[in-house]
DNA sequence: TGTACATCAGTGAACGCGCGTTCACTGATGTAC
DNA sequence: TGTACATCAGTGAACGCGCGTTCACTGATGTAC
């Protein structure tokens, strides 16, 4: 098997864009088997997918445009997840439906750890607010804001929104701690804290 | 100027120990100023102390060792900031005791978020629980439950745990999605998301 | 139908970099006799 | 008091590594005349 490098075959003319959609869809792959060592670098892509490494450059500009464009197709990738958990949750009550969509949030977390780091883990640079990229986490806390509102009786309320936040950004604590502590974590305890943080929610917003 | 490279004195005899102090100093220091770039290298901290990158060797047994003493470190000057806040807040009632906490906990994370990466941040090789090395976040947990517990007239409850994990990493959750933003953090809205996690506390444990 | 040219989808070799770590060493300070 | 030796607190040079990125190129496929 000599070195085990399979090189991919090129792609047919005018079929050149599939390249970036396999590099993609390698680099999503590897974020998620690797155990975190390798932390996605350029070549390692390069060589999963069967490519050189400049091959990289010719669908993106570097390394940060390939992250960005990652980032945005896991944030995707979650709200749909979330949605999905919501829609199969449509005939019980908005309270269930919120439990569930929460699991669910936090089953994806734990389930793909690097990809989430990569959503939410990283320090990013800090620009000016109005020239910051649009972070696709907008789209999720909307999915949560949704929820929030589900829950008074239909119509939106004036504190849905922090209410949203605040809710959000507590499962992300939870889900992130477990991921820090240098045991595995133990899911059902996961689980049970964010019955214990649904359980202080307000019964009527 | 040269180069700026400054060079440290020797110890005297006896006193080689000083060395792996101001190392870890060193170390803390470059975490704080740091723009992030440059992510705690050995040879970086070797250059800024003054000595060969070697040295370290002297007293680390390798760059893990480092890290881990850095972090039982920060650890326990964040324990120390929580116990003098809890201490100047003696007179208050309880709640109000437990507010001023996670405003000064949320401080030094939004004020040192390299450093509280540091301990909560990064994704640990997990290990079997009984192996692992005792993460000094137990010291930090002990000081919210000691804050939980005094919120039931002295006595302590039997949720009081559930509820003290619950309300450190939410808190963990709304300063790292802050830190994770790409634009800078504004404080207040921190600390008034603060303010609406206290809220949803039980007003008797 | 032939042929010159353009475009596409890549490649191979090299660049300079900083990193963790090892190795054999050096020179100052102490200690036994 | 002198001297051989031990210990301490380091250093300089080198190792091999993988990384992001650039450069000049190649060969297959299409297109104008």
């Amino acid at each position: 098997m000599s070195d085990g490098f399979k090189r991919r075959e090129q792609s047919q003319w005018g079929e050149g864009a599939a390249l970036k959609d396999e590099i993609l869809r390698t680099a999503a792959r590897l974020l998620m088997e690797s155990s975190r060592e390798g932390d996605l670098s350029l070549r390692a892509v390069a060589r999963e997918v069967g490519i050189s490494a400049p091959s990289i450059y010719l669908h993106f500009k570097n390394r940060a445009e390939l992250v960005a464009a990652l980032t945005g197709r896991a944030c995707r990738r979650l709200v749909a997840e979330l949605c999905a958990a919501r829609d199969a949750a449509a005939d019980e009550d908005p309270r269930a439906a919120l439990r569930t969509m929460a699991r669910h949030y936090c089953a994806y977390a734990l389930d793909n750890p690097r990809v989430y780091h990569l959503m939410f883990g990283i320090e990013r640079i800090q620009v000016p607010r109005e020239d910051a990229a649009p972070h696709p986490m907008r789209e999720v806390l909307q999915v949560w804001l949704d929820a929030v509102s589900a829950l008074g009786h239909g119509e939106a309320g004036p504190g849905d929104e922090r209410l949203a936040v605040l809710l959000w950004v507590s499962l992300h604590g939870i889900v992130s701690m477990a991921v820090a502590l240098p045991f595995p974590t133990d899911r059902q305890s996961v689980l049970t804290r964010v019955d214990d943080l649904l359980e202080l929610l307000p019964s009527r917003v």
